[in-house]
DNA sequence: ACCTGAAATCTGATATATCAAGCTGGAAAT
DNA sequence: ATTTCCAGCTTGATATATCAGATTTCAGGT
């Protein structure tokens, strides 16, 4: 590739572009504190780091810029801007705009997807029993997915996805606490219920209140663990 | 610059750098409706139309990718992903973020801030008899302003501003409504008591219910007018 | 006519070169 | 000693060249 030796934790595999995966990297390294904010980042040395050109790196930066974790002076450089106070900010964002993906999906949910949503809670309620923490994390994602097919909104889909910053990690330390495992699988009672009621306003409350309560919980993890 | 003539609507004036200046211009292009959504897009042809190179372009893309406002596949081209389900779930987007803010705003909100949205209120319905709809929409702008000030919400502010889709004429067009002027001034007044009150939920619920239905009617106006 | 596959071509992905703005350090003036 | 200012350096912005995957085209076979 470049002239330099790639600095890569691994050799840069081709599973994707070169820019996705800088794109992956870069922002786990900003979410998980160890580009701290303020940092100033040097596009050349970066990508010779990388190992690889300016070109793909750029790029990656765009994206971050837009997403708002890093921001551009032109011609002077590209700085980190992301604290703690950010980090809840895209909690509170998460829960809008899950919210609403709720309410939505509780004005076109079928028959169908409730069924699916009641069938997975039903599995929840088991691996509370068996304490399959990496279990649970599956189906809790597959119940939001649900919920998102209901919802048919793809943008708030997408939107969403975009404020996630906790890792599988992250999500395995704050479920393995037998008391928050409880509490997820109660407020998806709630919420599925509320959906497969028609409610729009109640699905939307709960879930803010569920995405709000479960993120805080987070929070203070990561800020205990300091990384 | 390149060795083509530039396309440009207007010489690229350098106000700022090329790259924010294309991305402007492609994504108005975009949301206007002048690039049709499934449209693909060549790098090359288009960066010579604009007379630049494709660097900066592909630097914009990303960022418009970002948004969700075109879709790259790796190798094979980059699509317009923009149409009315779109854009209604923009508009929910922005209401989802936007009454989160009114909800911290309610939160947050002290007295200096209090009074000057009280006072725009006054000059709002000064201006609703006057009939002077260019400053009726500055006015508007700098309420939600002061609410979003209120909120201390940077981050979600910009998530926020990420979900405009109508232009200066669109608004103008809106608020040529005699009832829709009115109706937006009392909706504000409601609003506006609600944070001062210090009641969150309220809020986040007129603000979510105003925003939605005002930007119905933007959806209306521009789906009527095709362009 | 229809299928097959290899060459030609197109085009996005990446790399490299060039340009110009902003910073820095030190010399010169006061 | 302090300030000013210019030269040189650093670095982001832009342009251009190269690479490689994907599509298209068309010759050759059935």
């Amino acid at each position: 590739m470049g002239g330099e030796d790639a600095l890569l934790p691994v050799e840069p595999v081709f599973l994707k572009s070169l820019r996705d995966h800088v794109y992956s990297l870069v922002r786990d390294a900003i979410v998980s504190g160890r580009l701290k904010g303020g940092e100033k980042l040097n596009e050349r040395q970066l990508a010779s780091q990388l190992g690889i050109s300016t070109t793909p790196l750029k790029e990656a930066l765009r994206v971050l810029e837009a997403e708002g974790l890093v921001r551009s002076e032109p011609r002077r450089g590209i700085y980190v801007t992301f604290n703690a106070a950010q980090a809840e900010e895209m909690m509170l964002a998460r829960a809008a705009i899950e919210s609403m993906i709720a309410r939505q999906a509780a004005k076109r949910v079928n028959e169908d997807q409730i069924a699916r949503m009641r069938a997975l809670l039903v599995e929840m309620r088991a691996g509370l029993e068996t304490v399959d923490v990496l279990q649970l994390i599956a189906l809790n994602e597959r119940f939001h997915n649900v919920i998102h097919e209901a919802s048919g909104c793809d943008y708030l889909r997408r939107l969403q996805s975009g404020q996630n910053i906790y890792n599988h990690t992250a999500r395995l330390s704050v479920l393995s606490e037998e008391r928050e495992r409880f509490l997820a699988v109660e407020e998806h009672e709630a919420i599925a219920s509320a959906i497969a009621a028609r409610e729009p306003d109640l699905a939307e409350r709960l879930m803010r209140d569920h995405v709000i309560r479960s993120g805080e919980k987070h929070l203070v993890r990561v800020s205990q663990a300091g990384n």
